[in-house]
Parts: C-alpha cells; structure tokens; sequence
DNA sequence: GTGCGGCCAGAAAACCTATTCCGAAAGTTC
DNA sequence: GAACTTTCGGAATAGGTTTTCTGGCCGCAC
C-alpha cells in the first residue's frame, strides 16, 4: 500500500479537513482560511500529491489531450509539422497523441475508435500530400483539422501550404537574378503538388513574357537519380538554361551533381533553386542550394491554434487556410558570391 | 442535448435493462441470457455508445497510455523509433502520448509531471546520443525504459544500439571484401558513440594485424563538409587507402564526393561504408552507400516491449539491453559491380 | 403437497477520484 | 436574539465496473 499513490482523501486525512476543503485550497476556489489553506497544501505538497487528471477529465469534460494522426509512417515531413503543433499546444498544457496510420484505412479506424473512447478535444489529420480523403471516421462534435490532404467534405476545415506561391516565389527571385531560360524538372504529375509548384512558376514566367526552358515541365519521380537524368534532358532540350527550378530538394541535389560532372558552375552559369528546404540535404549540397521553405512548422502552428479556437467554440471562418512559403537564400542562386576564381 | 455522447444509462433505459446489467453485456461477463445481451448490444450499437476510456481507466487503474519523451526536437532518429514503439504497442491498443523536450530540463519537468497526472502506464525516455543523464522526475512506480541515453541511476533499466558491433560489423565487412588500408572518419570525439564505433573498427583491424589507415582517426562534425575535407586530409596521409569507413551516411556521402572530384572509383579503388542507413541519404548516392543500419526500429520495438513486461509486472532482468546492428549492402562496397567499362 | 436449498438473471448499490453545490455550524454585528 | 458572514462538511455528480442482493424458479425430500 506504500506504493500507493495518495488521494484527495488521503490529503484531506492528513489535513483534518474534508476531501471538498482540499479540493477547493489547491484550486483556489471557494471561501477557506487562509491557515486552512496552507495546512491543506503542505499536506498535498507533505504526501506528493498528484491530481488525477483523469478523474478531473471527467468531471469538467475536458481532457487537454488532442491527437494527430499522419499517414506518414512518422516520416520526415511530421517533424516539422509536430514542432509547430507542439508549439501552440505547449502553452495550453495539452498532451498529444501521435497515430501513425501507415496508409492504412483499417488502422485509421480502429485509431479514430480509440480517441473517440478516450474523449480528446480535437483530431489533427496531416497526411504528407495535397490530396483530398474521405473525412475521419469519428464522433460527430469532435473538432478536426485536416492538415495538407484536405476532407472530402467540405465542411470540414484544412490548413495547407502555399505550392502555388513557393512556384512563385522561385520564379520571381530566378528572374531577379537576371536569369531568362529557366527550367523545371520536379515529381510525379499525378500529384497535385508538383503540379502546383510549376503552375506558381509558369504565372510568372507568363508575366515576364517568357517561355519554359526545355518546352515543358520534366515531371519523374521525387529521387536524386531522377534529378541527374532529367537534366541531361533539360540539357540536351536547351542548352542555353541558365536556371533550373527544382520541385524537392533532392531532386536538386540529382541536378547540381549532373551540372558539376558537365563541369557547369553554379550558380555561375545556371542557378538552382530546390523546395522543401530539408536542412541536411540542403546545406550539404556544394554549393548550398537556395530553396523554397513551405513553412511546415508555421502550418503545424496554425492547425493547432486553429484546432484550439475550435475546442474553445469559437467558429472558425473558411474553409481552407494557406500557409505562405518563404525563400532560403543560400549560395546556389548566387545570393553569396563565393569565390571570384572560382 | 441531440449531440451529447451516449452513456451507459442512454443504453440501459434502450434496452430496458439496469446499467451493470450493460457493462456485462458489452464486457461478456457475469451471467446473461444470451436474448438480454443481444438486446443491449442492438442498443448500444444503434446510440453509437463508445464507453468513456476515462471512466474506465478511473476503475481499473490503467489507461493504456504511454509516453514517448524525447530530446530530440521530434529528429530524423525518432521517426524509425517511433515505428517501432507502435508496432509493440499497437497490438495492445495502447496509444502513445509523444513530448519534446527540445533539451530543456524545464521542459521536460513539465511533461513528467503532466504525465503523472495523466496516469500514463510507462514511460520511454530516448535521448539521441549515448551519453547518461539524470533519471527522469516521475512518481516511484511508474515504469521507465530509456533508449540510447541511459539514467544515471543504474537500476534503471535501458535499451540501446550497438555502435561497437556496428563499426565491428563494417570493418569486417571490408576485410572480407580484400581491404587491408582501411581509414575511419567520423563524428565529434566527445561523443560516445563515435568512440565505440571507432572502437569497433579497431578491434577488427587489431585481430587482422592491420592498422587503420593515416594513422588515427579523424574525428570532427557529423557534416558532408567535414567529410570532403577529412577525405582530403586521409588521401594527404595515407594515399595508399583501399577503403573508409564513416561514422555516419552524411559524413561518407562528402568523402564519396572528394573521391569523385579525385577521379578515384568507388568501390573500385576505395570502398566505403556509411552508418544510420539513412534511406535517402544512402541510396541517392553515387554509388549508393553500403552502410550499418543501427536499427532503430527495433530498438523502438523492444523498449516498448519491455516497457510492456514492466507494466504487466514481470520483473526485467538486467540493466541494459543491446540491439544488434546490421549491414545494409549497397554498391558502394563492390557487392554489385556496376558495369565494367567504369 | 409443502418446505427449503440452490441456481439464475438482473437490479441495486458501492467504488474509482476529483469537483461543485448546498447547507449547517460557528462566529459577528447590532 | 435576529440577521449575516465566514468557513467548512457532506452529498451529488461525472461514467463506467464490480460486488452484493433479491426475486423467481426448479428440484428434492419428507
């Protein structure tokens, strides 16, 4: 029994008071003296009393406690997501629980059962492409904010990076550099993101009067070997290219490492630019690429405030929230000369 | 009142029947005619009753919950971790609370109390580098596993990598592949697992009568930049090196480069051999990276197991627990030759 | 035929832990 | 001594599980 862990009761014991009286001098609540209150907390501090939050769950119906699932199989673009979730949630004193559903409706399901059971205050649905998914199977009341995939109802509300403006972004700050024969070698056409990021690049292309370099948007796979092969492609297609917009930071690795092989400089004879700004990947590239940063953190962050607005009751307007993305400057565009010689 | 959750009386008073009579019925137990237990599963079923898990646990005293603290700022090693922990625990319908520290003793006080007071049934402490660190603060009783960092407190029980075995398992691995001038180069010396890597590495070259090429081991950054410059400064030494091992992918992945810029062949003139089998670091390497897989993954998924144990009250034995490494062979140790003419 | 033990199905009540509301006892004030 | 105020105890509550209790029925024995 000395394992124990002690009570209200066995504080109030301790006291010479009333499980309410202890209650009421460690929530500050109520009309008690002040030499009874302090009794009742040196008994509380005395035994190292801990409320049980669930049994105060189930009194006040909140339990402070929000999940995120990610069908991500806990990979590389949940982290950022998690910091900024945690974030905004760390101030509010809620925990959260993290459900990998492995691309798996089933797994998703028996996951959504169990957070309905254990009452969490909100869901967070991240999946790791723009896509749209059938809505989670949960509770009807129960808040969710969707997370990059978006809902198939549209009802329901969803905070998405900004693919369209990193395009963008890239575009406008290749064209700043002075550069005019830009290309585009990226990920697979069928998803929506790659065809986005080209769609943000060829509106200012457009403006600027200009033509894609190559003729057309090289879409392959989301590998560094794709890289190297698409610009030989690209290369080959217009040799004049004096800038290649890449749709992931990989991809761009693929195609520096073909560049330095043609013994081309970057970003002397053509700039690079990358997305997704994967530190490791990114700063490790000789020379550093430039990239497109689509603000994962800041999109975990504004799910869960969002998420938190909606647990508190408050209406959350829209139905979709974008996230701006934001250029890292690095020496692959030339930001940084680094050496004349060189 | 329409969007209240259904409770067990919502389903008694459907069924006509008392509420234990529910909790046995839903529970299979106690003694029922089979025609009431139908009855009350019906009505359960058409309220869409969930039971309250916090009701529950409040009962039995265990909330299937577990906590995964890490220090990590939600890093690239939780992720395999992760994987693991849930593949332990998800057959156990246990879910997982999941807390950052970002390294902050404050921070992590903060959780460890919350996590107390949430009643968790374990929790697991992983640290991202082998180093000890102060138990965690949390209420006697409540079972802790700790991963890769262990607790000061050597009653405390542990589950790590085994960086001896994987620099052993490399070592070897070159030796059999005909090397005899086999350099290191790998990460800060203040750290362990560098060390033990190293160490394990020359308890092979030791038992071969070899001596590990350019004399010493070259200790620095877990950078690619580091390792470009360690490789200039390993051929400087010792040009006659037929291979190197690297404390990690990011480190081989820069001395693959300087040995490309040299225009020496990989694996034909030098082998090397990475460590973390980090996918996209290893495989899109030119030539894709022979590298030790510390196997995170199942080191997840045996501190969750034996969290598991702990919890269930069969005793641990032991203190520290050894997940073995292994060697995921690529191209760059001339298991595949790529083609002749290269 | 009747009295009683035993069994079954299900109701009723206790319990888990903390909060909150109501009311009572004690002390004050006029 | 009536009317308040202050201070605190006790009970109700949240939503389940578990234990105990009760009423009806059956069978067996006298």
């Amino acid at each position: 029994m000395s394992q124990r862990v002690p009570t209200v009761r066995d504080v109030a014991v301790r006291a010479g008071v009333s499980v309410g009286t202890v209650s009421k001098a460690l929530n500050n609540r109520g009309q008690l003296r002040e030499e009874t209150r302090a009794r009742v907390v040196a008994a509380a501090r005395d035994l190292g009393f801990r409320p049980n939050a669930l049994a105060q769950s189930l009194q006040s119906g909140r339990t402070y406690t929000v999940a995120v699932i990610t069908t991500d199989r806990f990979g590389r673009f949940g982290n950022p997501l998690m910091l900024g979730v945690e974030d905004a949630l760390g101030a509010d004193r809620v925990s959260v629980f993290l459900c990998d559903t492995r691309d798996d409706p089933i797994r998703e399901h028996h996951h959504a059962q169990t957070l309905d059971e254990r009452r969490v205050d909100g869901i967070i649905v991240a999946g790791r492409r723009k896509q749209t998914r059938p809505p989670l199977a949960v509770a009807s009341g129960v808040p969710v904010v969707y997370v990059i995939a978006q809902s198939s109802d549209p009802s329901d509300f969803c905070v998405t990076t900004d693919d369209v403006g990193g395009g963008a972004l890239a575009g406008r700050h290749l064209l700043a550099a002075g550069r005019t024969h830009i290309g585009h070698i990226t990920g697979p056409e069928r998803f929506a993101d790659p065809r986005e990021r080209a769609a943000g690049l060829q509106s200012v292309l457009d403006s600027a009067g200009l033509d894609l370099a190559g003729g057309q948007v090289f879409y392959g796979e989301w590998s560094e070997d794709w890289g190297r092969r698409a610009a030989e492609m690209l290369l080959h297609a217009a040799p004049d290219t004096d800038a290649i917009f890449c749709g992931s930071d990989q991809i761009a690795r693929g195609v520096v490492e073909t560049l330095r092989d043609r013994r081309l400089r970057v970003p002397g004879d053509i700039a690079v630019v990358g997305f997704d700004n994967w530190e490791p990947m990114a700063a490790g590239c000789r020379p550093p690429l430039t990239t497109v940063d689509p603000n994962l953190r800041e999109v975990g962050r504004v799910a869960a405030t969002r998420l938190l607005d909606m647990i508190a009751g408050t209406p959350v307007q829209g139905s979709t929230e974008t996230v701006p993305a934001w250029l890292m400057l690095r020496e692959s565009t030339g930001v940084r000369l680094v050496d004349p010689q060189s």
